[in-house]
DNA sequence: CAAAAATACCTTGACAGGCGAGGTATCTCG
DNA sequence: CGAGATACCTCGCCTGTCAAGGTATTTTTG
């Protein structure tokens, strides 16, 4: 995990949201997937994603059921709602502006001294 | 201000280490300069703004100095370290890794399922 | 059967950064 | 003098992250 958390800090609902856009899923599963998607760079921590998922459902963006496809421990589905998905795509819209301000803020030419 | 500056955290100190690299500069002028540089979609706010001074003077990454210009109200310099210079390049590196890592977990296709 | 490890879930308490609210001081305009 | 802009600073609250600890089930090892 060679990424602070903290520079994600407020994305992960979103990271949450879009992996559930692929379908259902429980939160051990969707945390592989994100490690996976980052080559093991990033990964949430469970008291994260616990909190996270709580959150998202009482804000109405997903809803959970207990899976009961038979032997394994019990495992937590989440899916996504359509108040869900229309965060994800705000979400998606926010993260297009913040990264273009992030671009023009953080990587400053370093000879503008010329205009 | 329509961007939350919760999806931004974090990102404090390296925004006014980039607005350092161009030059030694006082609090009010720097939130000033980025508030411009995003069409004032984004200001810091006060008091993130003060906190982050002394977290990052404290950090040594920058250093302070009352200027003595004559009138106006008093004003305190900032000035990039050695130390803040390094570690505003680090951030960049970090920033890319970071945008690279929500561009593949925030937008991912909805038609994956085809795999 | 017992012990250990993996899967899977959840909570508590501490910590750090952002920020509303409030405060100080100076200068300018009327 | 009052109002507003400039310019600085602090306190206390809120929120998201996470180390640590806990529960329950299944599989593997012995």
């Amino acid at each position: 995990m060679s990424i602070s958390a903290d520079t994600l800090r407020g994305h992960t609902d979103t990271i949450i949201l879009a992996q559930l856009a692929r379908g259902d899923n429980y939160g051990y599963e969707i945390n592989k997937n994100i490690q996976q998607l980052t080559q093991g760079e990033y990964g949430l921590k469970e008291a994260t994603l616990y909190t996270a998922f709580k959150r998202l459902e009482q804000s109405g963006f997903i809803a959970s059921y207990w899976g009961d496809d038979g032997p394994g421990a019990r495992r937590r589905y989440y899916a996504i709602t359509d108040d869900g998905r229309a965060r994800w795509a705000e979400a998606r819209q926010e993260w297009e502006n913040t990264r273009a301000l992030l671009d023009a803020l953080i990587s400053i030419e370093e000879d503008q001294n010329n205009g």
